[in-house]
Formats: structure tokens, sequence, C-alpha cells
DNA sequence: CCTACCGATCGGTAGG
DNA sequence: CCTACCGATCGGTAGG
């Protein structure tokens, strides 16, 4: 074993880059995003940067990867052990707040690299389509945990992500942070329809 | 007044351009849209291509302008003279046949390049969210003019615009038409609840 | 992690 | 519309 650091500094510099990665990523998407030009911003070489990954696919697999984390800490994660109802309050109210708190400058990471892949083949599309099947999934299981739901969870599911998405979509696009309000709203309403006893 | 046809077959070229652009743009992006490989696509010189812009940026303007007319003629244009509900419903179900249909390989086009440039700022970021301004004012006023409405037009055109993108982004990432079922049957429950008597 | 390269492609220009 | 270029940047490699 190495005492002098060096591994544990490559795996810094690894996670510094992987950062960088996902933030310029959720602007300008996995292909605007250049070897060189990380390297420029984070001051080291581009086969310095290069080297951790081995070939830009990889680079892309590891930011969404790293992403994909970032999404679990910032909105699974808290929803914690809650349970039914509040279990899905918590999921849908945490991502409207790390969409609307700018996590990535970009608004959602993945609902960027999602437009930009999703007519595309390969392995990246491949696991940002399995991110967001993962994602529909469970807000499905959520929602069918909710006791005496009045609603088919499959058929929710879609109505609920779908204002999650429009949102996070339309106050990137229009700098317009009144969006956030009609997707909880739409979001409020639609589970009171589906809790309401018949 | 040149009588040999020159503009003519100038004009007609143009049109070529933009509508291999707006294909290839809907796949790879108005910036993955090089005009090398539009050049080698149509079999005409890099130069030949560059001409009748001037600037890639100018292309990109052009490609916007003749999408946003395929999108008239395919959506807004078969609505007709309807009126009341018949008009926001020819207007939502022309929105959804469009998509489906694939008019554009990558799905709606401008679901692909508002995702590209809704982080950016510039000219084509601009002309692409007024483009989005103009078709969901045009729900909301399709939704205001229906006789009777029980909803905010504003909220409703919010909830049934994420219905349509919902559908159009989820089947082209996972190349899964049942989602347009998920998205009709959404709409269909908003347009009920929206006019049920009080 | 570095310097020093490679071929390919980018947007754009000159001059016709 | 063409050929023939330009500098810049791309992903990637060699060799340390």
């Amino acid at each position: 074993m190495k005492v002098d650091g060096r591994v544990e500094r490559g795996e810094q510099t690894r996670r510094q880059i992987l950062r960088r990665a996902a933030v310029i990523a959720s602007v300008e998407g996995l292909e605007g995003l250049s070897i060189g030009r990380l390297a420029t911003e984070l001051e080291i070489s581009k086969s310095g940067v290069f080297a951790h990954f081995g070939s830009k696919e990889e680079l892309q697999l590891a930011t969404v990867r790293a992403a994909a984390r970032i999404f679990v800490d910032e909105v699974i994660t808290p929803a914690g052990a809650a349970t039914g109802l509040a279990r899905l309050e918590r999921l849908l109210d945490g991502w409207l707040a790390y969409s609307e708190r700018r996590t990535f400058p970009g608004g959602c990471f993945f609902y960027s690299v999602q437009a930009e892949f999703d007519a595309r083949t390969g392995r990246v599309r491949d696991s940002i389509a399995e991110f967001d099947r993962g994602w529909v999934e469970l807000i499905r299981t959520a929602a069918a945990d909710v006791p005496d739901l009045a609603a088919d969870p499959a058929q929710l599911a879609f109505e609920l992500v779908a204002y999650l998405q429009l949102a996070n979509a339309r106050s990137v696009l229009h700098d317009d942070p009144d969006v956030y309000a009609h997707a909880r709203a739409a979001v409020r309403a639609a589970l009171d329809r589906a809790t309401r006893r018949a």
C-alpha cells in the first residue's frame, strides 16, 4: 500500500471531475460536455481528465451515475421511512424542491439528458432510460401503497410525474418560478381525488 | 429577371436543407446538427449549405421556423374552425397524433430543442421559448373559450400540456407507445372534470 | 498526473 | 452552387 495519499488524491480528483461534469451536462448536455473544457475549468491537463475514464462514453456513464447518487440523496433519502400517502407526498414535494432549488443549474439533470439521448442508441441512453424507469416505478409503487387508493396507480403516477416534469421544463425555459405553483396545485388536486372516500 | 430558374432551384434547395435539418435536430439536437453532415447527406458542398444561411445560428433559427410551420400544418390547422370544447379536444388529439406518428423521428421537435436550449442564452433559445409560450397560450385560450368551464383555464392548460409532453418524452425514451393511452385517459378525465355541471 | 502529438471534424472565408 | 483553404477544437494515443 502506498502511504503518500496518491490514490486518495486520485479519487478526490475524480469526484471533482464528475461533480463539474454533472453541472455542465445539465446546461450543455452530455455531448456538449468536452474533456478539454473540463480540463480547462478544473485546471488540470486534458489527458489528466481522460486518464480517469478511458473514453468519452465512460465519462458520460460515470457522470450519469454521479448525478443519480445526487438525485437519491436529495429526493429519495429525505422521504425516509414514511409510508402510505405521506411517503408519496414527500417524494413529490422533494422532487419539486430539488428542481426548484437548482441543485443542477440547468434544472433536473435527468430531464436534460433524457431529451438529449431519447432518440439515440447505446449504453448512455440505456442507463438514462433505466434511471427513468426506476423513478416512475418508485412513484407507482408509492401510489399503490396508499391505503384505499381510488385510482389506478400507474395512471396516477403518469399524471403526477407529468406535473413535475413540466414544472421543471417551463421554469428553466421561461425563468418562471410560478409554474411550480401550478404543479403543486395539480399534485394536491390529483392526490385529493385519489384519496377521496367513495 | 433571370428566366433560367436559378432562383427557384435555390429556394427548393433551401427547403430541402431545412426539412432535413429539422429531422436531424429532433434526434441529435440543434447543436449536433452540423453543416458538414447536412452537406454530405444532401450531396452538396459544405459551402453550398453555408451560403444559404451565413452562420450556424441563422441555420438553427431557420430550422426552428421551418419546424414551426410543420407544427402549425399538422396540429393547429386541422383544428379548423371548431369552437368551444370541440376545438380544445381537436388541438389536444392533434398534438398526440402528431407526436405518435413521428412527424419528426425524434418525437416532437420542440420538446427536443427546448430541453437542449432551455438553460442557454441567445436568439435560438428566445425563438424556442416564444414558440412554447404561443402554444401554451393557445391551449389556455381554447380552454377559456369552453362554455361554463369549471376550472381555471391556466391551471387546466398546465395539466393538459403536461400529459402531452410526458407521453412524447416517455414513448421516445422507452420505445413504448402505451404511454399515449395514459395521456389520452388523463386528458379525457381532466376535460370531464372541467365540464361537469356543478 | 504531465507534454506532445495524431487524424478528423467543426464553423467559417476567399475567390470564383 | 463549386474547390480549396483557415484556425480551433474534438476524442484519443504515446511515452513518461
